[in-house]
DNA sequence: TATATTATTATGTCTGCACATAATATCATT
DNA sequence: AATGATATTATGTGCAGACATAATAATATA
């Protein structure tokens, strides 16, 4: 009798990983397995849908549920505002603002959230440390119009923690990979030109017009790491 | 009359994002949702859970529902088997194994994976190609009594399409950095060494036993990306 | 034979109810 | 004032039943 929907996920779980029911075949129907561990139907499809949502089973009615073939392993990363990841592993938090200027976006970032030409957008560089040390630049620019009467100051709270307790958005993008340290990134961050660095690039736009793009550099030896 | 989940979930994360509830705030308990939305208690709960698993609201019993006040955005990959990657932008996919000996493991696998010092496992170093273009460099330690009887031919499947297939796991691990290309990488890859790559690294146990461990060094211009 | 039409099936969702559980508030006792 | 017992509250889980929906199979029709 297992009337738990963990219990049940798990057992499930256990016979895929143990290959009782192979990558592509049909397993059991909700309700054969409800008879099989004594409970509700419901209890079942609870276990079943999370499955399905780690990617581990596939689900289609009429036809039923099948082992993933290739399961693609959804790697879940939790994104924490900079200030929290750091102090979270117990180091002191640092943060300069680098620059703070009106100027006109360039292309690259123009049309990554699609702006009109020209337009003057606020542009912020700032450094993040970790027990003093660089920690991470970051390379932002801000939509001016989302800035409140009296405007922040970003000398003091970085974008990041601002916007997400000020300003509402309704969809985002973000991007993962590496690049060469620019002449600029060496610099805040201490390292030489050319330095290998791991790249976040965020997008977010509101209801009506784009908020911000950003580019954060995170120095040698930043590691994103997920269980699965 | 709102009596869908979904729906439900929009019309909440709507009020959050246009922040007519704050971050931090408390929102009303399920039963006054429910009641306002006149639909049942489980609806509104399946909804705000969705919410939380997002990492949008925190749910605390007694207490009841908060907007997140840092909402950590939960970035979900999904990492596929490289030749599915590849086909599905509508590419040619290519790969050669390079080589495949058995050697004793080095330091750095043995102390990830907690193997036995001078334990002999199988290295194998492949190259996956994009319409005939260097993708990923891929450098595997494989624990060799996973292998079946006849062992397969590497030659021509790769060890992770044959390992998702073939062999039950118990847990796994995935981390996302950059490095600098090493000469081996360089030469694969054909970029310069030094070159900045995007890094997987995933360690994999058996319910008993380690599995694999294995380098994915990207070639530059790989992204990982995903909608928030 | 090809094409609609209809039945069947397994999952998807919603409801109303009950009880479990964790966190908090309240109150009595020392 | 500090401590401990007790009540209260909101979420967490489970159940049985009902109907919706998508995909497939079976059947009838042109």
């Amino acid at each position: 009798m297992i009337t738990n929907w963990e219990d049940i996920r798990a057992e499930v779980l256990r016979r895929i990983r143990t290959r009782f029911w192979l990558p592509g075949a049909v397993i059991p129907t909700e309700e054969a397995l409800a008879h099989e561990f004594g409970c509700a139907r419901a209890t079942v499809s609870r276990a079943l849908r999370e499955l399905a949502g780690a990617g581990v089973v596939e689900r289609r009615r009429k036809s039923g549920t099948r082992v993933a073939l290739h399961p693609v392993r959804k790697a879940t990363l939790a994104i924490a505002v900079t200030r929290l990841e750091v102090e979270g592993r117990g180091q002191a938090y640092g943060y300069h603002l680098i620059e703070a200027v009106l100027a006109v976006a360039p292309v690259a970032v123009i049309s990554k959230l699609g702006l009109s030409l020209g337009s003057e957008w606020l542009h912020l560089r700032c450094l993040h440390l970790a027990d003093g040390v660089p920690y991470l630049a970051e390379d932002r620019w801000l939509n001016p119009s989302v800035l409140l009467d009296p405007s922040p100051d970003f000398a003091i709270i970085s974008a990041n923690e601002w916007l997400v307790s000020h300003v509402s958005y309704a969809r985002g993008d973000i991007a993962f990979s590496a690049a060469s340290a620019t002449q600029g990134e060496a610099e805040m961050l201490d390292v030489p030109i050319g330095a290998a660095l791991f790249i976040i690039e965020r997008s977010t736009w509101g209801e009506a017009a784009p908020i911000t793009w950003v580019r954060l550099a995170y120095a040698p030896g930043y590691r994103l790491h997920t269980a699965v």
